[in-house]
DNA sequence: ATCCTGGTCT
DNA sequence: AGACCAGGAT
């Protein structure tokens, strides 16, 4: 982290979002409990998924699979069928590699997610904003959670007439405020909700403030494109027991070639296995 | 129909 | 730096 000079602003800052985050409270389930397995589920699902999308996958998910043990003993497939349609499906092949390595304790006792940061960033599918996540909502701990909406709330706040501003900036000031926070007396996850809150409600009524972030990216499109043809491939293993090259080519529209260059960068991923004549779900 | 959104890994 | 998914917004 670098250091820089403490700013005056701080005191005044924590105090506006507290303040914020209070008026724009969102009352989610993953709000409602402390197990870290769960609140984990949450924060991959909410990588990169919308709230409202996340809502049903997330109920669900914990009923099929309760617990990490239970997670690492499910097949793949069953995974596999219960993210469909979330996106990114690599989260859930990681979501279930990780729980395979917690699950092996000596002993067969349960399996425990770790609560510091370096042990959580080495699970796989977990960097640094969802150890933060889990720190401050399963552990109660300080931590310095900085996403997309906690980034709108500082770049709206704190870089009002900035533009490409990197995490390296927004980092230090992040940092401090979480510091003043929890020297008031504030619950880490009071004032990492209350981050949350107020940075989906700025999204919600101007033009989004993380735009003014270095890291702000656009997509390409996603009709013809490559993570559109990897899907596609994917729905259909798990609809079928096993897919021929051939199948999986007319699936495409496209050439057998590249059915199998697809197939094989799946496979590699973990997603699926060949047997030489045709493809299955890992 | 086209645009917009995002955390982790390579 | 760029790839990964999908659905909602415009």
């Amino acid at each position: 982290m670098i250091d820089v000079p403490y700013d005056e602003r701080i005191p005044g800052f924590v105090t506006l979002v507290l303040k914020q985050g209070e008026s724009h409270y969102r009352d989610f389930p993953w709000r409602h409990t402390r197990d870290p397995y769960a609140v984990l589920v949450s924060e991959i699902m909410l990588q990169q998924t919308q709230v409202a999308r996340v809502l049903p996958y997330w109920e669900r998910w914990l009923l099929d699979f309760p617990t990490l043990d239970a997670l690492a003993a499910a097949p793949l497939e069953a995974i596999l069928r219960a993210w469909q349609g979330l996106g990114y499906n690599r989260r859930a092949v990681a979501l279930k590699r990780l729980a395979e390595l917690l699950s092996q304790q000596p002993d067969g006792r349960p399996a425990v997610l770790p609560d510091d940061d370096a042990a959580l960033r080495a699970l796989p599918g977990v960097g640094p904003s969802t150890a933060a996540g889990v720190r401050a909502f399963a552990y109660g701990q300080p931590s310095v959670y900085l996403e997309t909406n906690v980034r709108a709330v500082v770049l709206h706040e704190l870089f009002a007439d900035s533009t490409e501003v990197s995490d390296r900036e927004l980092l230090p000031l992040l940092a401090q405020a979480a510091e003043f926070s929890v020297a008031s007396g504030v619950e880490p996850h009071v004032w990492n909700c209350a981050l949350l809150d107020y940075g989906a409600f700025l999204k919600s009524s101007r033009p989004n403030p993380s735009r003014r972030s270095a890291h702000h990216t656009r997509q390409t499109r996603f009709e013809g494109s490559k993570r559109q043809k990897r899907a596609r491939l994917l729905r259909l293993v798990l609809e079928v027991p096993f897919v021929s090259s051939e199948e999986a080519a007319r699936e495409l529209g496209g050439d057998v070639e590249e059915a199998i260059q697809l197939l094989g960068e799946l496979q590699a991923e973990g997603f699926v296995v060949t047997d030489g004549t045709g493809w299955r779900v890992n």
